[in-house]
Parts: C-alpha cells; sequence; structure tokens
DNA sequence: TATGAATGAGCCTTCATTCAT
DNA sequence: GATGAATGAAGGCTCATTCAT
C-alpha cells in the first residue's frame, strides 16, 4: 500500500499510543495483541516494533500518559485547596470522575495491578506513587496541622482510602450503578474522618471547651493568689 | 508406560487440588497452564481431566477449597463474639492471618475479583459473598445496636474494611515487612470505628469525670479560702 | 459399586451392542466414544473390552446385527415374490422403509461406506454384499426371464437403484420430508423400469403398423402372383 | 528461525491449497490434519492461519477452488449443446471425467457431503447447488420440449443421475477398473432415458431396419416384375 | 523506515487403550 | 470377570517477535 505519506514519527507513536489504550482498556495486559493494537493504529506489527521495544514497553507507554494526563490535571487544582477535608474531597472526587469519565482505565489500572508481572518495582507502581503523593501530602500536612489525629498511621489511611474506593468502584460499575463523584466523595470523606463508630460526641465538643476555660481560669487565679 | 501405582481417588483428587493450588496461587488463571499443574502433580495432563472438566473447574474446586476451609474456621469463632468493635478486629485479624499463613491465597484472590471473566456470577463471586457475609452481619448488627452510626452506608464501610485490608496486605508483602494480625486488627479497626480525624473530644466519660473532680476540687478550695 | 449381580454375558454383550448402536447413530465412527458408550451401557470403559477387542470390533457388531436382522426379515417375503417388478418394489420399498423407522440408521450405512477407512474389503463392504444379493438376483433374474432388457449393465442397474435410494433419502431427510415407502417405490420402480424417456412407443405403433400393413399387402400380393 | 524466502502471497497462498487439498483427498475432514497439511506445504503450523482463518476456512477454500473450476469449465460446453440426450451425456461424462483426473476429488466431495456439520447450509451444498443446476436445468428443460415424460419427477430423477454416478464411481474405483467416460456415459444416459424394462414395443432399431430392407427389397423386386 | 510473512513454542482438551487390582 | 485410574499422543489454534525485503 502507499505508506500514509510520510508522518512525522510523533504523529505516528500518538496513533499507537491511543490505538494501544484502547486495547489495554478492553483486554488484560495478557490477552490484549499486538495484531489487534496494529490493526487499529492502521498500521503492520512490525511497525509497532519500530516504535516501541515490546509489549510490555508499550503498555508501559500507555500508563505513562494516562498518570501523566492525570497528575497535570489534579496538580494546579490540588494546589489551590488547604483544608485537609476538603482536599481529601477532591482527590476522592476526582479519583470517582476517572470512573465516570472513563471506566475502562480504572478497570485497567486496578487490574494491572496485580497482574502477572510483580506489581512492585513496575513501571506502573513507581507511576501510582507519583498520584498517590497527592494524598500522601494531605495526610501529613492534615496530621502537622492538627486536622488530623496526631497518631494516623499514614499508610494505612491511605490503603483505606484507595483500597476503599477502588472496592466501592468496582463494585458500583458491577452492578451497573451511576457514580456521583461529588456526593459520594463527601460521603466516603465524612466516613473517614469521623469513623464508623457512634459518636459518644453530642456530650463533646462546646462544652468540655468550656469546662476546661473555666478549669484554666481557676488554676491561673490560684497560682496567682500563692505567690 | 510405566503406570504410577493405583492409589485411591480421593488421594489423587488432593494431591491434584494441591498443585493446582500452588500453581494457581503462582500464576494467574490464564497464565497458569494445565502441564504444569499436571507436572507438580506428578502425572500427565490427561490426568487431570479425569477429575476436572476443564482448567476454570480445577480452578473452582481450588477455590472452594479455600473458601469452605475459612468459612469453616470463622464460623464458630464468630459467633461466639457479640460486640461490634471485638468482631471487627477478629474479623480483620482472621483475614490478616490467610495472608501470614498463605500469601499467595490472598493474592489469588484479590488478583482473580478482577480477572478477565467476568466476576459477578463467577464461582467466586459467589463464594467471597458468604465469606463476606461475616462482615455484612458485624456492619449491620452494630447498627441496630446503637455502636456504629445509626447513617451508617453499609456497603461503602464494607468496601472501605475490605479494600483497606487488600491494598495494606498488598502493600506489607509487598514491602517484605511482617504482618503481626493482632496488632494490626486493632489498629485497622480503631481507625474505622474512630475516623482520621482528630478528636476535639478524646473526651471519653473517664477523663470528664476526672475533670470535673478536679474542677469541684479547685473550686471547695477557692470556697474554704474565701472563707 | 456392587456390580449388577451375575450378569450373563450374552445379556451384557447385547446391552452394550445396544448401547453402541445408539451412539454410532448419533455419531459418526470416529466421532462416538468408547465413554459414551460405557455410559450408556451402564458400565466402564474398561469393561467394552472384555466383550470386543477395540472400537471398530464394536462397530462392525453392530453393523452385523443390523444387517443381520434386515436381511431376516427381507429374506422369507422376498422369497414369496415372483415378477422382477414386484421384487424391484418390495425391495425398494424395505429399504425405504428403514430411513421411515430408523432413520439414524439408513444414515449411518450411507455415512459410514465412505469413511476414513477403505470401504473395501471391510466388514461393512461384506455385510453390504449380502444385502445388495437381493437386488443382484432380482436384475439377472429379471433378464433372465425376459422382463429386463437383455443387454443390462447388472451393476450399473444396481448402483442406479441404490444410489437413487440414497441420495433421495439423504434429500428428503434433509429437507424434513415424510417419506412414504409404498408409494415412492412404486414412482422410482416405474422410472427405473421405464426410463426418463418420453416413450416414443405411441408415435411408434402407427408406423409399425403401417409398415406391417405394407408389408402384408406385398406378401399377399406375391403370393397372389405365385399362384 | 531460518525464514523460508519470501513469497508473494498470492504463491504461498496457492502452495497452501494445493497441500490442503491433497491432504482433504486423502482424510476426511475431521480426520485431516492441519500439521499434516503444514507439513505438505512447507510451512509451520502457524502459517496456516495467516491465510486462513481455521481448518473449515481451508477446507471451504480448497472446494470453492474444485467446484468454480469445474463449473467454469462446464459452463460452455453446456451453453452449446441442446438435446437433452446430448446434454446428459455431456454431464455424465464430464461428471466421470472428474473420477478420472482427481478420483480422490469425487471421493472427496461424496464424503463430506455426508460429513458430521449438518451438510445443508454448509458451503458444500452451497456450491453443490450451483453444479447441480446444470443437471436439473437439462431435466426441466428435457419435460418442456418433450423429450422427457411429461410427468417426471425431477428431483428424483436428478437423485437417480447422481446418485448412480457416484455409486458407479465408487464402485469402480474401488476395483480398481478404468472409467471411460464417453462410453459410460452413453451407457449411463441411455439406460436413464430407456429405464431397465424390456421394451415391448420400439422393437428397437435393428429389427426395424431389417423390416424396412425386406420390404424395400420386396417392392424392388416387384418393380421389376412389373416391367 | 516500514513492512508483513513466517515462525515455533505453547495452550487446553480428547480419547482409545492398558493393566494393576 | 470386571474395574477404572492412568496414559500419552495428537489435535486445532494463538501470538509476540523477527528479519529479509
Amino acid at each position: 500500500m502507499t505508506a500514509l505519506p510520510r508522518r512525522r514519527k510523533a504523529v505516528r507513536r500518538a496513533e499507537i499510543l491511543g490505538a494501544a489504550r484502547e486495547v489495554f482498556i478492553a483486554r488484560r495486559f495478557e490477552d490484549a495483541s499486538m495484531a489487534e493494537i496494529a490493526a487499529r493504529a492502521d498500521c503492520v506489527e512490525g511497525t509497532l516494533y519500530t516504535y516501541f521495544r515490546n509489549k510490555r514497553d508499550l503498555f508501559d507507554a500507555v500508563l505513562t500518559d494516562v498518570y501523566d494526563a492525570l497528575i497535570a490535571d489534579i496538580e494546579p487544582r490540588f494546589a489551590s485547596l488547604d483544608g485537609t477535608a476538603d482536599r481529601l474531597r477532591f482527590l476522592i472526587a476526582r479519583h470517582l470522575q476517572i470512573a465516570v469519565d472513563d471506566p475502562g482505565i480504572s478497570a485497567m489500572l486496578g487490574r494491572e495491578a496485580r497482574g502477572g508481572q510483580p506489581y512492585f518495582g513496575s513501571k506502573l507502581h513507581a507511576l501510582n506513587r507519583r498520584y498517590v503523593q497527592f494524598m500522601t501530602r494531605t495526610l501529613s500536612d492534615g496530621v502537622e496541622r492538627g486536622e488530623l489525629r496526631a497518631d494516623l498511621d499514614l499508610a494505612m489511611a491511605r490503603d483505606f482510602v484507595f483500597g476503599g474506593l477502588e472496592h466501592r468502584v468496582r463494585d458500583l460499575l458491577g452492578r451497573g450503578r451511576r457514580i456521583e463523584p461529588a456526593r459520594m466523595a463527601r460521603e466516603m470523606a465524612g466516613l473517614l474522618l469521623e469513623g464508623f463508630g457512634q459518636r459518644a460526641a453530642p456530650a463533646a465538643e462546646a462544652p468540655l471547651e468550656r469546662i476546661e476555660a473555666r478549669l484554666a481560669r481557676l488554676e491561673g487565679e490560684l497560682r496567682a493568689r500563692a505567690r
């Protein structure tokens, strides 16, 4: 055939990447075939190998693209948020938004994280770390600022967030339910921050503060007199 | 040619099941090969098919074994627990124990839940539902008894528990860290029940009483001096 | 299990034969499995081999049964028929009757005649020859008695009969049409005996008569003159 | 490793088709193996699948080739024939010629028509219909023109022709006899057109000629005397 | 650079037959 | 005599990758 006349490499590369993305979303890594990617990219299999060393390479490039776009989108918006609760809600909502915009991507990311290949040390793991940083920072800042418990185990907290998200998304998608990122993020963040338990609270904050204020005042007064 | 010495069918079956278990732990379903299972069970591939109709059947048999043992172990111990917190800690610890006893199994279960085959409706899904029942009951009982927030979204809570567990285990195992089920269960349950947020109150009743005692003492002293 | 208590060999053999017959009717030789036959005969595969040397043997035994029954049924009735046309109609009708009574059998016989194994020299061929004898005799007797053309090529005629029957049955069965042996036998025999061709005859006789008239006239005239 | 020298796709395809043809002639569809075809085409099995989607596809391609060539050969010659008897003789001779040129093909076609797969609706059936059209037209035209009995059952007649041919060829080939298409076509057509039966009337040609000779002689003699 | 034909190892599954029990 | 567990060869098919063109 007449090859598409003089495509610049970058363009061709992008086409292949796009095709690969579609295929890797539709099928897991092992089940995706280079033949299908080539067909969708409108070239032959051999051509793929002039742009990517092998299938894994191509897959990693797709992942990089996905994460890069994701991070580029999150970065500025995250930077403008200060409160821990706000940040948490934003990150959860943004994560849910992926599942809404591109359900295949969520599935792919979750799926491939436990692939046949070792996850730790993989490209996917490295990329994921960058993404997870936003959450890690949110949590550690939260502790520093006194908005989260001082004894919070950050890694454990992070796992609850992402693990919960993953299961939640899978469950809802599996049942064909709609996901409303904002509302659901509010609920999830609320549950995480306050816990499942029944708040003895009502007894809670205002009265206690008042009592302690009274106490402090009294003790100060006594110390003064003691002098 | 040389037939292996005859064994009782049940024995052979168990051998094959054991071999299959090892292989399915090491590789995901699609990547596991009947050839490898046969080799590990010290028989030829054909033999496998006299015990199991096909690869999926064999896989399901492995899963059934795992879950049956798990559920049989949990059932009586769970039945003897009443408090929501106790139950939660027990179930979490038991789940973590799987990862300690048989790290491959955790990975396998998590992995296959997102397999290529539709998860919903699969044997795995059916088995998993039975297992998850313990948690579901714990949570709904907890709400009924007023030990958990009345507005708790049970499905969401369940997803946080299992999602968090899954990520936690994967993370720790991936980093080669040791897991201490009891301690970790305490921490996880605590975090889930109380939330990430800073307790304005640490509150609790005993301290409150102590404060009031302190207060009473001070006030009494003041009154004494005032005289 | 408790084996069926002391079945006499002949009974068991008959059971196996019956099961084999069902299976060989349903599937062609290669596709029929000893396992299925054993299951249908309610015994295990090994048992089959105590009654028949191998699958082919078993198949041949089934065929022998079929042909023996067929021949035993035809023999006396054929013996009572004299006219060539009657015999032909009877044999055709009887053949069609097989397709009506036991469509599987016709299919099986036709099918296996061109099996992978060489047909000539096979057991099936030998059995078939006995069956075909009835037709062969009918045709050769017919010629001898002057009821069939003296120059009839017997083998060719026989092939037309059975080839036609085979195709006819297959066609009708394939289209789901009903077969009425008697009526169809009449039609087929008629067509074979009289041919496809338009009888020149009607046209033929008038001219012949004219010739004979002419001849008679001449001869009479000659006789007259001779006097 | 060492790749065969590149060939043009069409060439390779033809080689594979040729190899497949040989194998499908030698064995029935189910018994033919892709391995054998590959070996005969001097390539590996995988290569076959770059030309044909699967075994059935390859088989159908072989059949299509055979029928296309056959029909292309018959078409123009058939078009030039008018009389029913001529056409019939031609078609029969042509059919026999297949058995002479390529004895395997006849066997294959007959064999596969009763394959395990349903024949009706198969590619083979579709192709065969086109081939059979020539005979169908011959017969229906024959009736229309008054050259065949007006009450001729066309389907039945067609089955006699092809059934007879099939059996005849199988019988002769099976016995290692030579086939002489032209002579045999004359005989077969004759038998079909005139039937097996003793012609009471047509008295046939030789006698008629003898009579007319006698008649001519007599009349000549009389005329002589009259002078 | 792009091509695309060829590779070949590997996969799951079937089944007639054997033989120790 | 009957059993039935074990065999092992064979089958169709897939696919990432290579390399001559």
